[in-house]
DNA sequence: GAGGAGATCGTCT
DNA sequence: GACGATCTCCTCT
């Protein structure tokens, strides 16, 4: 099993009520296609609460999964116990291992009964530092954190983004990603997020000439090899 | 810095 | 029994 630091008793800081105040997205952002949701997904937060602490990154990197004409989705072949979140109600978390090491995070999408998602890649670190660094394994120092060399290995790439928020199947899958309460949220911040490319999704064989990765262009978060961009 | 191999286990056939 | 939406470590250049 991947390793999961577990809640800590560090206490709620004082800038965690302002990443709180941004407006988590309404179920009806998550109600359409994946291929649109996923670039309107960039620059949004996704926000973590744990341990009486909050985790926030910005979303640089995101891919979109469809349903059975996307050979590479999960969904393609048809409602399982393990993707059944996929068929319910849009705006949820789908958390699955994959390899047998590695946790990621999707959101569903459409309407019930259609599956789509939209895989999490990357997150820029925005508040959180120290426990998503714990949680990753990782000795950074208050120095650190403002080298992107470094901090790039805390949430660049789903498995990391899944490891430095402490996002297990076990807690999180099902959850609903449009509430606060739920403990993983996605929310607006009023961020404009202009330049948006597109390119082939990366690590998969099938489907693999689909365009239907997006990222922002430079972020040092986002992924730099295996993909093909446009 | 780049590239390759190994790890590891849930899910599906 | 085979496969996989990944990551890390090690080796080579």
């Amino acid at each position: 099993m991947p390793k999961v630091l577990l809640a800590s008793s560090s206490a709620p800081r004082r800038g965690d009520a302002l990443w709180e105040r941004a407006a988590p997205l309404s179920r009806k952002f998550f109600d359409r296609d994946p291929r649109l949701v996923a670039p309107c997904l960039l620059g949004k937060l996704l926000l973590r609460r744990i341990g009486g602490g909050l985790l926030v990154g910005r979303i640089v990197e995101t891919e979109a999964y469809l349903g059975a004409d996307d050979a590479a989705a999960h969904a393609a072949a048809g409602r399982t116990q393990r993707n059944a979140v996929l068929f319910g109600p849009p705006g949820h978390a789908y958390v699955y291992l994959t390899y047998g090491l590695h946790y990621c995070l999707n959101v569903s999408c459409l309407p019930e009964g259609d599956a789509g998602c939209v895989l999490f890649r990357a997150l820029a670190p925005l508040a959180g530092f120290s426990f998503m660094a714990r949680a990753r394994g990782l000795k950074l120092y208050r120095g650190d954190f403002s080298d992107p060399r470094k901090m790039r290995l805390l949430s660049s790439g789903p498995a990391r983004l899944c490891q430095a928020l402490a996002i297990t199947r076990a807690e999180n899958n099902g959850t609903d990603m449009t509430s606060r309460e739920s403990g993983v949220w996605i929310a607006d911040d009023d961020y404009q997020q202009r330049e948006i490319r597109t390119s082939t999704r990366i690590g998969i064989t099938k489907s693999a000439r689909l365009p239907l990765r997006y990222y922002i262009p430079g972020n040092p978060y986002v992924s730099q090899k295996r993909a093909s961009s446009q």
